[in-house]
DNA sequence: GCCGCACTCTAACTTTGGTCGGAGTGCGAT
DNA sequence: ATCGCACTCCGACCAAAGTTAGAGTGCGGC
């Protein structure tokens, strides 16, 4: 019998899990290897069982996918992973693939489609689902934000005011709108309503 | 043997609908009927499968799950729905209670939680997750939507100002301002940037 | 019939949001 | 060392958003 590849599935809802874990052990040449609800465990979970491929949720409680694909990464740089949300927005891809993921898939997709990201990436070749690709594709990369308009962004689409916004920075009120206009300008909105919508979308910020 | 309640699932997650059908099938007492992966497929699978419960998520391609339970509900008055989702706005609840769904699920919780609403769902009781019955409980009558103020806040989701909103509904602005006051007043937020918020977290639209 | 409510409108008012142009600092890369 | 960029500030300006206080219509329920 040839060696199995090993995966580690990473994702809050445990009746996913067991769909995901399903498939994968239908498979001859793969089997799971752990489970993991959170980024911590799934961090504790990598080190105890040294999976092949880590199939990742974004959306975790606590830490995030993303932040635990670079906790893991910095302990183990060589590890795999799969991301496999539901999210699509070009930031979420982005911050994934910075962040060392080779796969990106969309819950909702083909089991077979799964399978399939899960042996390429272990191959050592990339995989994004066509949707992903045509999301970071479409990505214009200089209407990136600057660390200072993403914090004044996540404010707003906290509710606060201009002059709220200041006061919490240590800032004033001008430089705040200094901020929201090239936000807008590089959102390619005209308004703090649609760089909400905008921001959400595109999964820069979460709510 | 005894008669095994027969149970419809309804998700456009071919993966979810794997581990849900998993949990469901390794019960005594319960089986899969047959599955759906939109509204459209699930009153059409509900015509020839008959079963007992409907398990349903409310997010699907095309047709909603609460148009779904609708459309079921008009031709079989006596089905039973719970609703299986990650939603839990109160207006989502709401409006899947009101269109007749019995149960309402979380998914995240544990495949217990999942057969045992089943069950009790089956026997005519009602069966609300924890957080579910929470937000229902916190939920302000008073503060319901008219019909044009619900427009009005799509539209405003939509990033239209006061003054496109007058010109799509064939009213003057100054009538589109008086719909926004009263309608952040009935969301308990003080401007239009914190009501799309508001409307996205509680499930009065989604985008 | 009367009441309440959703919907519409007016008009003047205050506050907030967003633009424009200009300007200075400090950091990191070429 | 020079350039670009992120970040900061100023002030004046215009446009939008939101408030307040009225008032009229029409529908459905008690």
């Amino acid at each position: 019998m040839i060696e199995k590849l090993k995966v580690l599935i990473v994702d809050d809802h445990p009746m996913m899990r067991l769909g995901i874990a399903a498939i994968v052990n239908d498979q001859t040449d793969m089997a799971v290897a752990a489970q993991a609800g959170t980024g911590e465990e799934a961090v504790a979970e990598y080190r105890r069982s040294k999976p092949d491929v880590v199939l990742m949720d974004l959306r975790l409680p606590g830490m995030s996918g993303v932040e635990a694909i670079r906790a893991i990464r910095r302990e183990h740089p060589r590890a795999r992973f799969v991301v496999l949300t539901t999210y699509e927005g070009d930031e979420d891809i982005h911050q994934a693939l910075e962040a060392g993921a080779q796969g990106y898939l969309i819950k909702g997709m083909s089991p077979d489609a799964l399978v399939d990201a899960l042996r390429r990436v272990h191959a050592g070749s990339r995989f994004l689902a066509p949707p992903v690709a045509r999301a970071l594709a479409a990505r214009n990369p200089n209407s990136e934000l600057s660390g200072r308009e993403r914090e004044v962004l996540s404010l707003i689409v906290g509710g606060k005011s201009n002059r709220e916004i200041a006061a919490e920075l240590g800032i004033t009120e001008g430089t705040v709108k200094c901020h929201v206009t090239t936000l807008l300008d590089r959102l390619g909105v005209s308004d703090r309503t649609q760089a909400v919508v905008a921001a959400l979308q595109r999964g820069i910020v979460h709510i």
